[in-house]
DNA sequence: TCATTTTTAATTGTATACAATTGAATTATA
DNA sequence: TATAATTCAATTGTATACAATTAAAAATGA
């Protein structure tokens, strides 16, 4: 095929990719709004979950984030009393994010999340799997 | 498993999604800089390339993009001259956009992106199909 | 026909994203 | 150790995204 006839939506991966992800992330919406959280929130969310304590330059390398973005997203997770941000004293530079015990009961009434969204996106285990490792292998060698 | 524990980043199937979404389309940036497009303006000139005409509601169903997206977007590729803005006079409630020759133009120069964006994700051919149909699955059940 | 409903694009407001820059703090090195 | 280079978070500016609303035009139906 020549390269000019590639140039077109129905060729892409990308696209899909794209659309898949917007789409995806519209379906936590009705989930998320009663957490008051918005997608990119529940992401950083799931990050002090597991880690209680974490940096922004740390956290921004985990969620494939910048501090441009971090920076007035944390802002509102502490206006919502779900983090706290506090500079460390062994590093001056360094702003540590910490969860709260507000931040940490948030985590129960989200726990059916990811299952309802499973079930939306009707993946047999397989198909699941395979997504899964290709995905990881595009980013392990994208970066 | 319990459903708690699947609140973790690495068990997201969306994550990944979002993520290679975002640094594939980074990936973009320097050939479509050359262009003066956004990747979101190569996708709407895309459509443009194959329909030559089409008004802001089709072409946001084609794209997933409602005009709160495209009107500001399309104003940017008017004054670039790639595209025309013009009311519909069978139905004045449509804009009908089309394209221009300098829009035609870039097709060409456009030509090797998705060739050079194919080469730095790597996949297998059986990947890329399982990838592709996997998105389009989950898009046709989304909807 | 004529009021009601629907469709369409634009607008408004909020929330990302990210490139580039800034300034403070730390580290490396001559 | 004094200077240069690096790291980190914040800021600035541009470009999406999208929910909700608005206003004009077209379609519907009593």
């Amino acid at each position: 095929m020549d390269n000019i006839d590639l140039l077109t939506i129905e060729n892409q991966l990308c696209f899909p990719l794209y659309v898949c992800s917007k789409e995806i992330i519209k379906k936590y919406k009705p989930y998320l709004d009663k957490l008051g959280l918005t997608y990119t929130q529940y992401i950083t969310m799931m990050v002090l979950w597991e880690e209680k304590e974490i940096n922004v330059k740390s956290l921004g390398d985990k969620l494939y984030l910048d501090s441009g973005t971090l920076t007035p997203l944390l802002k509102k997770l502490e206006n919502k009393q779900y983090i706290k941000r506090n500079k460390s004293s062994k590093d001056e530079r360094k702003l540590i994010i910490s969860i709260t015990p507000k931040g940490e009961e948030l985590k129960i009434l989200a726990k059916d999340i990811p299952t309802s969204i499973g079930k939306c996106l009707n993946l047999t285990k397989k198909e699941s799997v395979d997504l899964y490792k290709i995905l990881y292998k595009i980013l392990n060698k994208i970066n």
